[in-house]
DNA sequence: ATAATAGTGTCTTTCAGACACTATTCC
DNA sequence: GGAATAGTGTCTGAAAGACACTATTAT
């Protein structure tokens, strides 16, 4: 039995309370995220302006932060469960002209095959952009910019030792759209061999006998053996740099 | 000019906001937690059980939410700058009994010497705790057992390949000092001779030709060269278990 | 001299990086 | 057969792990 909100109004101001969803994939040979654009209306911040799915917690739909996180992305993207990951919260004064703020975000990876978007009645546009333009000329609203940066760091400095790309993908996939995958997150080219063995030898894979039709000669098709977990290799991709 | 608190007074509830602390530190050659006793009284959640140290941000006094971490240390211990990272944020309605509420956490790593412990007029009782015991058996208020397991998983983990146990020590430190702070953390021997090599290689410690005392053939002091950011080695430590 | 701890040298094994090679398909 | 892509084999160099060794102090 619950009793009558006992509690709630309390003697002092509250912050709000926000989640935002950093949505990754790969399409046309490089890292995309997706963005929204905000309502034209004066009366709202940053009017106009590119940002980061997101929006406020509704305490009575939504039993938990990470729920949240995935009704912001369901309202955008029509994703069933995509891998998604708490990447850090964000919080102060000033980061929201409506006053005290607090975000927290989380990012997702997305295959972009068959991704339908939705382009619902509240969301004025919705589009993919190219990560890397999106770092280099930042105009995004609040301070999504350096959240986005956040997030590209993460995800590039755990692919150099997770399968974390697997989750770009949509299944069954072959090790040379993988390997593909990894070249274009990193943004330098893999061995061939060399990351063959590695995924392999991490016996994540499952082989899905499948062949691709795309291509000269047919390659393995591949499942992940978890499609909740990325696993963890022993070592960094190549120690180039490391000196 | 601040305008008249304009947004303020939503027309929707809002979400409790705090920050806690997992502070630890080495002592008694064992990795140890800071944990107060929530008052007596039955007006609050959880009257006298251990907890984290935390509790509302104050939207008058915290710039920002790492501003508000900083405050709820410096409230517990008299540390001037300790090591403070961002561990994550818990949010849902029912881990707090007063209504929804999401905390964003932190992790400090703090040296156990010269540390001084404020028994201040509001902190009931503030005490070190052992975190394998705390593990095997918790008994923390709120959902605070598995921020602190959480919090302990990412320690152990970065110590595999960071610099990180450096700031559990104070400085001029040895090197033996130094692996057997690893070794704590670790749970586990750890050799000397690629220990040794490892440290130096990364280039991150600085020779403060200190002698230490206490032992019986003096050996190097070092200090860090940079004591905001820990190195990242380009391996893990022993790919033993890896298989 | 001996014990205890600090610090170094060396051998071996493992594995990533590089690259050449074979295999299977389409044209 | 040739081009293009999938997949394998092999060599080499660098570095981790293991462990024996030397060095410097206190007693």
């Amino acid at each position: 039995m619950v009793s009558k909100a006992p509690g709630r109004m309390p003697p002092f101001p509250l912050p709000f309370t926000t989640v935002d969803v950093v949505i990754f994939t790969v399409l046309d040979d490089a890292l995309q995220v997706l963005l929204v654009q905000r309502p034209d209306t004066p009366k709202e911040p940053h009017p106009g302006k590119w940002a980061l799915p997101g929006g406020f917690v509704d305490i009575d739909r939504d039993a938990d932060l990470i729920a949240c996180a995935r009704r912001k992305l369901r309202e955008k993207t029509a994703v069933e469960s995509p891998y998604l990951e708490q990447l850090g919260s964000w919080g102060s004064r000033s980061r929201d002209p409506r006053g005290w703020s607090a975000t927290h975000v989380y990012f997702a990876l997305v295959a972009a095959d068959h991704l339908v978007i939705e382009k619902g009645a509240n969301a004025a546009d919705v589009a993919w952009f190219k990560v890397d333009e999106m770092l280099k000329r930042p105009r995004l609203a609040f301070d999504h910019a350096q959240i986005l940066q956040a997030a590209a760091e993460r995800l590039r400095s755990k692919v150099e030792y997770t399968s974390l790309p697997a989750f770009l993908l949509s299944e069954p996939f072959t090790l040379p759209q993988l390997q593909r995958t990894y070249e274009i997150v990193l943004g330098r080219p893999v061995d061939k061999s060399g990351f063959r063995t590695r995924m392999l030898a991490a016996d994540f894979l499952v082989e899905d006998g499948y062949a691709d039709g795309s291509s000269k000669r047919p390659a393995m098709g591949y499942r992940l053996r978890d499609r909740q977990e990325p696993v963890t290799f022993p070592r960094t991709f190549s120690p180039r740099g490391a000196e």
